[in-house]
DNA sequence: CAAAGATACCTTGACAGATAAGGTATCTTT
DNA sequence: AAAGATACCTTATCTGTCAAGGTATCTTTG
């Protein structure tokens, strides 16, 4: 979303998405809605952003979709993350502490210097 | 630098070179330096980036730039941060404090769920 | 029953930050 | 004289994000 963390958190949308798929099949609405409820509404997908995770992470064999067949309401693709979807998650996360560190290490967030 | 952090990095730049000049004057090489000492070689900044960097910060009026008088070696542009830059250094601060617990609530970094 | 709103999907064009690859100039070491 | 280090800078390209547009279905409201 635009504001705080958009350019921050750039990056992130794959590994967002990722540990939510990790939990269950999902679709891009239900996602983005977990997202704001996590975050108190701090934060959401732009859907551009959403869509485009989608098929980065389907190219890259890390999620398969296919057609809800709901009864009611309107149609819905759903994403289920595959083994190495799983692999690239940890990795992801892993990459990000490490972001973190070297960050923490770089800037003062607290006094120490 | 390529690898762990580029991309996770991102928009993290002008926090990263404000706060070297929070201390002291300095310039493009001395902070790269710097960089790479406080990260044991983790890390360093593309030099078009530090450079890309360095002009978005001086038109944002963070930072103001002079020649070093060298008497020796290669000759040097010195930076100093402004008023408004260490304002800017403090709120980028925040703002990725606040990307960082954004992240905390979104991905298990550790077990809670 | 028509209009408005919610749910749900998708595409296109533009933008900004990062990067690879190129360049220049000076000094020091071999 | 050549090689390496210091130090600066530009250009073209890539990638992720986003605003703005669109479609289709169902539910609620007047």
């Amino acid at each position: 979303m635009a504001g705080i963390g958009s350019d921050l958190l750039r990056g992130n949308t794959d590994t967002i998405i990722l540990r939510f798929l990790y939990e269950k099949d999902s679709y891009g609405y239900e996602i983005n809605k977990n997202i704001r409820s996590l975050t108190d509404n701090a934060y959401e997908l732009n859907e551009a952003t959403l869509y485009t995770s989608f098929k980065r992470l389907e190219k890259n064999g890390w999620i398969t979709s296919y057609w809800g067949n709901e009864n009611s309401g309107a149609r819905r693709r759903y994403y289920r993350i595959t083994g190495e979807g799983k692999k690239a998650y940890e990795q992801n996360l892993s990459d990000w502490e490490d972001a973190v560190k070297m960050m923490e290490r770089l800037v003062h967030t607290d006094e120490q210097d």
